[in-house]
DNA sequence: TCCACTTTGGCAACAGTGTTGCCTAAGTGC
DNA sequence: GCACTTAGGCAACACTGTTGCCAAAGTGGA
């Protein structure tokens, strides 16, 4: 049953052009019950009570009371015990019901899947990870995420999933979950990756059994972009830079993922820093990317993050992102050395302002594949 | 009287930390209006049907009716004529009614003074320039912004606006209303500006008559910020490139101004596009606008457009813009080889992909500070 | 021990939203 | 002249958050 004015997860045809959607009662409702079950997620096991939630929404106690007694009757909320007395009655805490439902969050990486599964807290309770072999095909690669989820799913099964993220190199069209020229793999442009995944994740299990039951919904991402959601939950606007065999960015604005009208969002590692400088392999020159690998080739990692740390300065600027993740294998094998790089590079650019935290990611892209399944539900597009 | 849950203009208490407001009746049925009015608004004088507001929002005919008519109560919405029938009863169309209601934009240049008064479709009616000294400072500033609304408000009265938009150059605080140390000027910074102007407003017409009548919402922007929002209710993914004394930019992200947490984003002057290259003033070394404006000094616009083209460039690929506005007096000198440089820088790193469309700004900054004025009637926050 | 006070939070009635079902008006086309 | 199509209003409706009121459950002073 597809409500009129409300965005579902699934609502893909509406193009960036059109307007917002008008919003209707259902669409408040789903506003506000997300709210709330955001607000209460952040607020981790210790609860929140009634009050606290209408103070943070704006509503009045009594419509909380109403959507929290919904959400309950759902499953989504649960008892947290009571809070300390105020001088009179004390709080009846709620918390999230974090096992009311799950999410599985697949890293399809050019040679290995990682996948997780995640409950409603955003906790990892089981993980994965098999060889991949991405240039084997778009089929071999669905068939293998979707194995992955079901061996991850749980005894509820994998239709029983609040959601399943799944994160992929290269140009890829988010709204579509169609896949676009892949460095070195032209057999995947065009692919409909999400398509391929949701029809192995349906309850009849095989492929193109028209209309069984329908699977779980399936969102598709770049893995820069998971890995900008793998922070969690925060609503500040910060980048993701991740250094592996290139050179690439997420974006969070506001805590939402900012992915462009056409998807390609977060191209950080051709950006130019030295004009007329040596050619890249994408035909620039003087590219960051190109820079950065080589002064990691040639074993001087302060010289790569001073160059990645002057490439995140210019992005911070733009953005003004109060916070930098770093991650990938290359950043993994000297952190330390990274983070204290990137850090020098912004304060050189704060003039005397505040510095945006620079720390490693705190969790994978697996993850942050998961917390994108799991967005919708906490109000999130993304 | 303040609706709960619901954000007015004014509302500036509500750090961007926290989380998005509970939502309600009245803050449903205001996006609904919003909603309707942008669609007629967008649509121009030929008008929109019933059905075809239905379709775009989403709503059921009935639902659109009932808010059309409200609006065509409240003197918004007008008469259009009717359409051609295409096989029953021809729709009757409506129209935003322009002139409704006025807002008053100004830019407060370091050298002039700039005020349109537009009416609700954005259309200048009346425009007003003089001589201004920034460095004279906030008062006298204050006073000239003001006095310039009083003379274009019109018979209503600078009370009867829907909004007064101010742009004014370096860093300030949009959600505050409040200056930073813009360069030169030190005594500007942590002057409220928009209160400043706000209260010269008032009906009272004096300052600090406390509990007199309110005048209309002021908003204070960065002149980027306002160039941006100049090139009208588009919904695209734009940037605004500003070549004067300084390289800046404004961000338009899906229609909306991306200013950040800290109201600074769009600094794009100080990015670095030649490592180790010429010293700035801001200390650092090859940033876009020493290489820019050094090119300018010696007279090589062709090579200045180059430099800020592949500025644009990484600021494109960074946002997946889809559009590049150029604007500012060195821009002004010959338009044609900036746009045809910066295309060029454009076109070389689309990899075969579509390049962003490059144009002079079609309006001023003034314009864009009324349209900063307006944005809230059309939902946008800004 | 009692009692005033504070705070939480549910019940019932309410105002107001968009939706549904049904109707009339006003065209087209055979 | 008539069947058909499309636009758009009226009335009843379902459901939202809000308001007014009250009971429950604590604190703290007399």
């Amino acid at each position: 049953m597809v409500e009129r004015g409300s965005v579902t997860p699934d609502d893909t045809s509406r193009s960036s052009r059109d307007p917002l959607p008008g919003a209707n009662l259902g669409a408040l409702r789903g506003h506000n019950d997300a709210l709330v079950l955001g607000l209460l997620r952040a607020a981790g096991p210790a609860g929140l009570g009634r009050a606290d939630l209408a103070a943070r929404t704006g509503l009045t106690p009594q419509a909380v009371s109403k959507i929290t007694a919904r959400l309950r009757a759902e499953g989504f909320v649960a008892d947290a015990g009571r809070g300390a007395s105020t001088g009179g009655k004390p709080r009846t805490l709620l918390r999230l019901a974090a096992d009311a439902r799950h999410a599985v969050g697949v890293h399809a990486d050019r040679d290995e899947l990682r996948a997780v599964r995640v409950d409603l807290a955003g906790t990892v309770v089981d993980r994965l990870r098999t060889p991949l072999d991405f240039a084997a095909g778009p089929d071999a690669v669905a068939a293998a995420v979707a194995r992955a989820v079901h061996r991850l799913a749980g005894p509820a099964g994998a239709q029983a999933l609040a959601g399943v993220g799944v994160a992929a190199p290269g140009p890829l069209d988010w709204r579509t979950g169609v896949m676009g020229r892949v460095t070195g793999h032209p057999q995947w442009e065009g692919h409909p990756l999400r398509q391929a995944v949701a029809d192995r994740l349906r309850p009849g299990d095989g492929v193109g059994d028209g209309n069984g039951g329908s699977g779980p919904p399936v969102v598709l991402d770049k893995d820069t972009n998971a890995g900008a959601a793998a922070s969690g939950p925060d609503s500040g606007t910060s980048l993701y830079l991740h250094v592996g065999t290139g050179l690439g960015a997420g974006i969070r604005l506001g805590g939402e993922v900012h992915r462009g009208p056409r998807s390609a969002a977060g191209e950080f590692g051709h950006q130019v820093l030295l004009l007329d400088g040596p050619p890249c392999r994408c035909g620039g020159r003087g590219c960051a990317e190109v820079l950065c690998l080589a002064a990691v080739a040639r074993g001087d990692l302060p010289e790569a993050a001073r160059i990645l740390g002057e490439g995140a300065a210019n992005a911070v600027a733009l953005l003004d992102a109060d916070r930098v993740w770093l991650g990938g294998r290359v950043v993994q094998q000297a952190p330390e050395v990274f983070t204290a790089g990137v850090r020098r590079a912004l304060k050189a650019r704060a003039f005397g302002g505040p510095t945006p935290g620079v720390a490693t990611a705190r969790a994978g892209v697996a993850e942050g594949a998961a917390e994108l399944a799991l967005a919708p539900l906490f109000g999130r597009k993304a």
